[in-house]
RNA sequence: GCGGGUGUAGCUCAGUUGGUUAGAGCACCGGAUUGUGGAUCCGGGGGUCGGGGGUUCAAGUCCCCUCAUCCGCCCCA
């Protein structure tokens, strides 16, 4: 049987040790910054996501994995993070309780899409938001947390874009304005940039096409329209990344795939890789969402992270966060006779926190210490014989290459 | 969702114009070695040839569909 969702568990991706060090070194990080883990459910109503990333989005237009339960309800796996955090908070009155709400989450995400180097159905993100702060330090937070994680694991060739998307009071202005001028050239224009004149103007400002270059380089950009309350946050975003020493770029034509975002936009690229799985981290604030639940108006900011990109992040770079661990012992028997108490003395050993392989199958005890050297196991403890006999077993350091016998209750001193 | 490449052992791959029982290296297991090291030598187990259907006396090989994977798009982390 194949995977439904395949995952990318060819290397370098599926490296276990890496893979747990990475969540490891997450979670300290944004703990360490006052974020609480949060856990939400894998699947949410379908009808959660329309109202959230938007009917138009590509998300859920065309990317959910949605069916039917039981009851007849539609139900989708979660294609993002953001949403089903909101509809925990609001429905567990959290957004009632106070002021510096900070969480995050290691989950797996979602997407009916065509599976490709560095993109996948099912794909795992790092992520966390703040609650209820409109303060444009709030938005700098978020963006150096997520900038400061990836300099901390080791990662360089980082780079930061921020934008602004302006807000519901001053954006359908520069909608109209945007449109205007797109459809002076339309006739011009790509025709995928075509469609998106119609679904998400904005959009077209992102367009790879070179047929649009020139078009989209003439084109008025959000920053330039801007009212008072969007121009002084993104100042003092500004401000405040260059107080923290977060080095970014202004990118007037960077657009997020949800319908959500205000203000803030922001995205983190690696140079070291190619194309569009550059971006290995990516968010904003998106101050409606809860509202738009049902809820309190809440403001909120946050980001996104795909782990197996920033593993391919660091693969690029040469960069292993963890080697594969080596048992720290062996208990090998000298016979058969002794294998039940060689398996008695590995529980004992394992109990007090000691890793110890130990041969389940009856093998020869040549093979028994060849397969322990050759899974780099320091310790071996060899049980039988005459030694067994007289109340002791033999530890052989197999680095050092030497041996002594002892009594069974002296080893783990020897081995910690 | 669109276009193209690739699917043979756990891994990397070979397999002739369609022809008998599908191979190699590495890995794994056993023996040489009834109590001492990753080597060496010898031996062994492993395969729905991605899946389904078709053509044929005969399909790993040809055709169709499908799934997976890789690359490029749309879009995203």
């Amino acid at each position: 049987m194949d995977d439904v969702l395949p995952v990318g568990f060819s290397s370098p991706v599926y490296d276990s040790a890496s893979w747990v060090e990475l969540r490891r070194r997450y979670a300290e990080w944004v703990e360490a910054h006052g974020y609480r883990y949060i856990e939400t459910p894998v699947v949410e109503y379908t009808e959660l996501f329309r109202r959230t990333a938007g009917e138009t989005s590509d998300i859920v237009s065309k990317e959910m994995y949605t069916f039917e339960d039981a009851g007849g309800r539609s139900l989708s796996l979660r294609p993002e993070g953001s949403a089903s955090v909101c509809r925990a908070v609001l429905e567990h009155g959290l957004a009632a309780s106070g002021t510096g709400l900070k969480f995050y989450y290691v989950a797996p995400m979602f997407r009916a899409e065509r599976p490709q180097r560095g993109r996948y159905r099912q794909h795992t993100q790092l992520g966390l938001e703040i609650f209820k702060e409109t303060d444009p330090t709030a938005d700098a937070e978020v963006i150096a947390v997520l900038h400061g994680f990836f300099r901390r694991i080791g990662l360089d060739q980082l780079t930061v874009h921020i934008n602004s998307v302006g807000s519901p009071a001053c954006r359908p202005a520069y909608r109209e304005t945007l449109l205007a001028y797109l459809r002076t050239h339309a006739d011009r224009l790509s025709e995928d940039s075509q469609r998106r004149l119609e679904t998400n103007p904005m959009r077209v400002l992102d367009s790879k096409d070179p047929r649009d270059a020139d078009i989209v380089a003439g084109a008025p950009v959000m920053i330039d329209h801007l009212d008072d309350e969007c121009r002084a946050h993104f100042d003092g975003l500004q401000a405040a990344l260059r107080a923290v020493g977060v080095p970014f770029t202004i990118n007037p034509r960077l657009v997020r795939g949800l319908d959500y975002y205000a203000k803030t936009a922001f995205e983190v690229t690696c140079e070291s890789l190619d194309g569009a799985i550059k971006v290995i981290g990516g968010g904003g604030r998106y101050d409606g969402l809860i509202e738009q639940l049902g809820g309190p108006a809440t403001p909120a900011v946050g980001f996104g992270s795909g782990i197996e990109r920033v593993l391919l992040a660091l693969e690029s770079q040469g960069i292993r966060l963890a080697e594969p661990r080596a048992p720290r012992a062996a208990v090998l028997y000298l016979d058969d006779s002794a294998r039940t108490d060689a398996f008695a003395l590995a529980m004992r050993l394992r109990a007090a926190g000691i890793e110890t392989d130990y041969s389940y199958k009856p093998r020869g005890f040549s093979k028994q210490l060849q397969a322990a050297a050759k899974a780099g196991v320091r310790f071996a403890i060899l049980v039988g014989g005459d030694e067994w006999a007289r109340g002791e077993v033999v530890l052989k350091d197999l680095r050092e290459r030497t041996q002594d016998a002892l009594h069974p209750d002296a080893l783990i001193p020897r081995l910690t």
